[in-house]
DNA sequence: TTGTACGCGTTATCAA
DNA sequence: TTGATAACGCGTACAA
């Protein structure tokens, strides 16, 4: 037994045909009407009927409905962590932005931390799309990319330092940013620099940055130096900095995993009296806005995030329009921002505590 | 003409009825193994064919038909603008939290901006959902709550500062978290304090933290004194403080309109020789992260954003289940958090600049 | 345990 | 300019 409209008292969403009957008209006409498109006539008085009819009732066209006939959707969705982090907040601004003036939607599903869960992408693909671009999503890759993958004819785009060559991509060469803040760094004086990270960040510690610093050093026979941190917080970082004080002395320079442990770095020695820029000097990773407003403003590796979201969506916009276009990659190098916490020179300045 | 499978060459998605052929029985068979239901029994021969004939083609339910017949998604939207912000950055990874562990799954769209460009929702209802959760969001305001506003049968919470009576909504009072910022202000023998705030902000300039801060201080005879910047960035925020320096004098405490921009009076205060909770108070508002990292951590009106979420997701489930239910309704108290920014006999601190 | 048949609310085609 | 009518792909009541 199907509910039906006015049966049982639950009031259903009306239908098409609903203001159809109320303007004394079909269902066709109440489509055409609402298709919103140019080129189909509809009289005056006709279409009049049907907007007041339909505005008495509240009337909204089933979109569900509507993309089953058409095959589409219109909207593209962007997976993405949604757990805070100010890298990930800006990559997200960066796609609204591009995404903004184009005649697709943006819908945003968190997709990793699900599927962990769940060991299932169920959740996330119940919102239908035309095809997804996933941001530095080890999981949607595993779930795409391999022969057998899941949807694999749903267009399909990942976007950042991770990606599988079997689909189209946009990467970010993590490789060559760093080698460029590692040039930075002994160009600039610098021999003794330390990789600063926290410890149970597995895959940093063994990642490209990781890789590309060790190999830097070693050409240029300086010792690799790690310091691993109990936590990513200001507190974990401060205590690992304190400690390594204590113990032995500070490098000349620290190469951070990203700009969130850089910046609690300089926060951490400034507050132990070290002069940040001056004694030591800091280079982070990923180009977020709060470099820049530091008391000591850092050096950074910027990645390119609205050139990378522009790509990516072009990718997939070639893949939705023709699904059997070849797959297009590219890997974007980032620029290495150079600021004052690794300028030669800079003023001595010190810690700054409450008054 | 319809586009048919294998007719033009363009291989389109395979359906059930392409797996029922293949593991030589019928679609609704191939329906019941994954509707991933316990209750239904199905040979073990048989599922095993169907999973078998659906991994070979490819084959995944077509989400749009399966809400077209069953009436539901399974998913909500919260909407949200997705400009960059760290507040709305960490609300969202509440919203995240909150729905984690939810059967529903999770979707994001960024409709306010999308309104003032396209003045429709067009973009917005593409994605069809159960119902929406709308954060600080004056336009869906508009859209939904107004008699005869759009999709009036849609399940509907607004969430945040703002919110309209005609619907379900969670509201956060500021006005009594102004209220205990100022008294707090007051009882640690402040008497000079002004209201800091971008000159451009229009509404936040005559909005409840405003206008409770200016009734607080008649009701004192303090006089009132607002200070507007010309953006929110460090260097406006720094430049009408030097300015007002030059002027007159300081007040002895700043409330300032939101985190971000009590997070940059600090840091130009400090770089002006000001010492922050000692020469000046700063109180924030929203409770961002940040302001308990700053070089002198910033007391700040608290947003309880994970209540708030909670709250917002059963008021829509509320609905969802029964259409017909009663709207429901709360407002939220923030909490002021006292920290060093407005602590008395705070230890002196000077500015941090570059070494 | 499985197959048949219908309906979900649209869009698009065709005839009027 | 408008009205029937056939898909769209799936869920499910009912019959087998």
């Amino acid at each position: 037994m199907r509910r039906r409209r006015g049966q049982s008292g639950k009031p259903s969403k009306p239908t098409r045909n609903d203001v159809a009957k109320l303007a004394g008209t079909s269902g066709s006409t109440v489509s055409r009407v609402f298709s919103a498109r140019e080129d189909i006539p509809i009289a005056t008085e006709t279409r009049a009927k049907i907007i007041e009819a339909a505005r008495q009732l509240g009337y909204v066209p089933n979109q569900t409905a509507r993309a089953l006939t058409k095959g589409r959707t219109g909207v593209v969705a962007f997976w993405i962590c949604l757990e805070y982090s100010r890298y990930r907040a800006q990559v997200l601004d960066a796609m609204r932005t591009v995404l903004g003036p184009s005649k697709m939607a943006l819908t945003v599903a968190n997709v990793d931390e699900e599927y962990w869960r769940d060991h299932s992408f169920s959740r996330t693909f119940r919102t239908s799309v035309d095809g997804i671009i996933a941001f530095d999503s080890s999981v949607s890759l595993i779930a795409f990319a391999n022969p057998g993958g899941i949807a694999p004819r749903t267009p399909f785009v990942s976007m950042g330092a991770i990606w599988s060559e079997a689909l189209s991509y946009v990467g970010i060469d993590l490789r060559a940013g760093t080698e460029a803040a590692m040039r930075h760094l002994f160009e600039t004086g610098r021999r003794s620099i330390a990789f600063l990270v926290p410890g149970s960040w597995q895959l940093d510690a063994s990642g490209p940055r990781a890789e590309v610093y060790r190999s830097a050093m070693m050409e240029r026979g300086a010792p690799v130096d790690t310091i691993l941190t109990d936590g990513s917080d200001l507190a974990s970082i401060k205590s690992a900095l304190a400690e390594r004080m204590r113990r032995s002395r500070l490098p000349e320079a620290l190469f951070c995993i990203n700009d969130d442990v850089a910046i609690s770095a300089g926060r951490a020695l400034a507050s132990l009296g070290v002069r940040v820029g001056h004694d030591v000097a800091i280079v982070g990773c990923d180009g977020i806005r709060e470099t820049e407003e530091e008391a000591c403003p850092l050096t950074t590796i910027q990645q390119p995030m609205e050139a990378m979201c522009a790509l990516a969506v072009e990718y997939l916009k070639a893949q939705i329009d023709d699904p059997s276009a070849p797959f297009r990659r590219c890997v974007l190098k980032p620029e290495l921002v150079v600021r004052d916490s690794t300028r030669l020179g800079a003023r001595p300045g010190t810690a700054s505590r409450c008054g």
